[in-house]
DNA sequence: AGCACGCCGACT
DNA sequence: GTCGGCGTGCTC
């Protein structure tokens, strides 16, 4: 685009613009006369053809040749970006050492919603129906019978046709399209619908926190409590509060799981429901959101970590409930930790941040200890029901039958609670039906070509899977190494093998289980959380994602069949993690009038999480857990990055390891581990190298990285890539 | 993210 | 002999 004004001569006015694009900074843009460009309004520029949205990032840099510069090509009508969102995507950038433009990705992820909405078709009976007269194209008939015209995403979902056969009976004159209405705004969620009567101690801990959110600015408060406790009551009185003062709420959930509970929760509190974001919501209603949430009219938005990159118009509080859990830190594309950055969302944008959970993470302790947060404990449990009471067997010396993992006690239990017509939990945070299928003749194990992991035995799919690369294959009938035929047997227990061994034990009862890839999406665990609810099923067996805040009043036994997996890994979180998970668990249980009972099965009894688990003595192993963190200069009382190198040739990727490690700087309180072949070698195919950096507190770690990484330049076969406080060492 | 440029396998 | 695979590099 040559730039020839009548004006030509006069330097032409620059703007930088910030596209959603992982490109090292913001780009420079001129500015046609009729603009005036202020910064964070959305414009479009070219860029490599095409025409992309983008922000209005501040000043030129003046470092690109005037030849180069494109002009901005439209400004976009629509609320510019806060101030405080564009020093968000610039700090979350700087702290995480990624591109600025990758971030504002994350602000900018459905661009559709720069448009003016699409109308919508609905479609509705038109004429007779056609000459021949099948069963999906009956059911869509039947389906219009009644009501009114739906979309044809909502007509193959519920008659479960494809698009062919609405196609055909539109051809056929059956049906007509019709324009459908804008879908509808959010409704206002009303504080004083339908206000809880809280106990004194719920009471006392709104009360501490309306005080907190009174007195304005930022702010950081725990509200600590065991499961059943009223956590969500007691900040859904802060929203409550929020919503009086005419501000957006953000409610961080950790996953969807929770969230079909969660949001009739929501609904039944405030009268309406919130505007959701996360993965499983679909493109036109995230449009919506997103739009709703620009504007302000959406004031309350509940989603995953990616939700706190929205721009809200006028954010007043944040609420990051289940803080402790995992699954808010990103670990592919742009690394962050989505709780540790709405702390810096709330601080950069002074309002307060409520982090909610049963048990806290070390970080947030130590934030608690050190006076940086606030805190509010939430003492009883709801409805007074006791703790359930924790026990752990020795699988040592009441070890199950061989290729069975049900040992003697835990089944007499269940054999007991299925009897009096209460409900029971097998807890195996494994899917599938074996972890490991090796050679009975020769040994082999079978493993993922593309990965360091044995792949697992899918009997429900009929496949064998890698579970970290989604490699999938059939199940060989002789073994690929020695070929002897029929010699392969799995080992070790899945999900699904301990339903066949449930199944065996207790042919009578009503089993279900419940694992990530057992179940569709939110709307199959909601349907299995309602029919544990009502009674339809007496065992239930699952992975992690039921040991999520689930309400099972007649669930009265949860049996933990490996309470020892995580605990063996070097990981530094495993303890912690398994600490958390286990008290979650254990919170399923008599939650209600009856009292519940959690069996632990383990081979190391004698193990100090699982020892304080059955004293019920939190402060006993968080002590001697935070006393070797300090030790040891590791989170929280140090910082970690995790340098990962990758690429598909492995000699290649060890040199560059080594290179990174021979220039690592000499800095007080900062030390390099490593290289050492990451624990899972290969990934996806990449050979994979890992150097840990860890720094004291009081040390600059992303400008040390910086510096160090900057002049450093890496075979371009060859993938950088830095974690920030990792959480994973895998 | 796109898209163009550039080197190695199965085809008219 | 070409068509096309995706690995690599660039976009103000």
């Amino acid at each position: 685009m040559p730039l020839i004004d009548a004006n030509a001569g006069a330097p032409l006015e620059r703007v930088a613009v910030l596209l959603p694009l992982p490109l090292a900074g913001p780009y420079d843009y001129a500015v046609p006369d009729d603009l005036d460009l202020k910064p964070g309004e959305l414009v479009i520029v070219p860029l490599g053809g095409h025409e992309r949205p983008g922000i209005v990032w501040g000043k030129a840099s003046g470092e690109v040749a005037e030849e180069k510069l494109k002009r901005v090509a439209a400004r976009i009508d629509c609320p510019p970006f806060s101030a405080e969102l564009r020093r968000f995507v610039d700090w979350v950038a700087a702290y995480n050492l990624a591109p600025p433009g990758a971030v504002l990705r994350m602000c900018l992820s459905v661009s559709a919603a720069l448009e003016p909405p699409r109308p919508r078709t609905g479609y509705r009976l038109a004429g007779p129906p056609p000459a021949r007269l099948s069963q999906a194209r009956q059911r869509v008939l039947e389906l219009l019978a009644e009501g009114p015209a739906r979309t044809q995403r909502d007509l193959m979902e519920t008659a479960g046709v494809g698009a062919g056969v609405i196609r055909a009976l539109l051809e056929a004159g059956t049906l007509a399209g019709v324009p459908l209405p804008e879908a509808p705004a959010f409704g206002l969620p009303d504080p004083a619908h339908a206000r809880p009567v809280l106990s004194p101690s719920q009471a006392a801990a709104a009360a501490e926190i309306g005080a907190r959110l009174r007195a304005g600015g930022f702010s950081c408060t725990l509200i600590e409590g065991v499961t059943g406790a009223g956590k969500t009551e007691v900040y859904f009185e802060a929203i409550a509060a929020m919503l009086a003062l005419g501000r957006q709420v953000l409610v961080l959930l950790p996953e969807i799981a929770l969230s079909a509970q969660w949001l009739e929760r929501f609904e039944r509190r405030f009268g309406v429901r919130p505007a959701e974001w996360h993965s499983d919501v679909r493109q036109s209603d995230r449009r919506r959101a997103w739009r709703a949430v620009m504007q302000g009219s959406a004031r309350v938005v509940v989603g995953a970590r990616s939700a706190l990159f929205l721009p809200f118009r006028d954010l007043g509080l944040v609420i990051v409930d289940e803080e402790h859990d995992a699954s808010f830190k990103q670990e592919d594309g742009v690394c962050y930790h989505a709780r540790d950055m709405a702390v810096v969302r709330a601080s950069l944008a002074g309002i307060p941040i409520l982090l909610a959970s049963a048990t806290p993470s070390l970080e947030t302790r130590a934030n608690v200890d050190a006076g940086r947060y606030g805190r509010v404990l939430l003492g009883e449990r709801h409805g007074a029901a006791p703790m359930p009471a924790i026990e752990v067997t020795d699988l040592r010396r009441t070890p199950p039958m061989a290729g069975r993992w049900i040992a003697p006690p835990a089944e007499a239990l269940l054999r007991a609670t299925l009897a009096a017509g209460e409900q029971a939990m097998l807890f195996l945070n494994r899917r599938g039906y074996a972890p490991l299928t090796l050679c009975g003749a020769c040994g082999h194990r079978l493993q993922c070509p593309n990965c360091t992991a044995w792949l697992v035995e899918h009997r429900f799919s009929g496949r064998l899977q890698c579970h970290h690369c989604g490699y999938a294959a059939a199940p060989p009938a002789s073994c690929p190494a020695c070929g002897a035929e029929g010699r392969l047997k799995p080992c070790g227990p899945g999900v699904e093998r301990l339903e066949e061994e449930a199944r065996a034990l207790f042919p009578a009862a009503r089993i279900a289980v419940m694992a990530s890839d057992t179940l569709a999406g939110p709307r199959a665990v909601a349907e299995m959380v309602a029919a544990m609810q009502a009674g339809e099923i007496d065992l239930l067996i699952g992975t992690q994602v039921m040991a999520k805040g689930h309400h099972f009043p007649m669930l009265t036994l949860v049996v933990v069949v490996d309470a020892d997996l995580g605990l063996a890994g070097g990981d530094l979180r495993a303890g912690e993690r398994t600490y958390q998970l286990l008290t979650q668990v254990g919170g399923r249980a008599g939650r209600a009038e009856r009292p519940g009972r959690v069996l632990l099965q383990s081979y190391m009894p004698e193990h100090p999480v699982l020892q304080a688990l059955a004293a019920g003595d939190t402060e006993r192993f968080l002590g001697a857990e935070m006393a070797g963190r300090r030790e040891a200069g590791m989170p929280p009382f140090g910082r970690l990055a995790a340098l990962i190198l990758s690429g598909h040739d492995g000699q290649a990727v060890a040199e560059a390891a080594r290179l990174l490690a021979r220039r690592a700087p000499q800095v007080a309180g900062m030390s390099v581990l490593g290289p050492a072949p990451a624990p899972l070698a290969l990934l996806r195919g990449r050979h994979r190298y890992r150097l840990l950096v860890k720094a004291a507190r009081q040390v600059n770690l992303q400008g040390e990285l910086g510096r160090w990484l900057a002049p450093i330049r890496l075979p371009s076969s060859v993938r950088l890539q830095i974690d920030i406080d990792p959480q994973s060492f895998m």
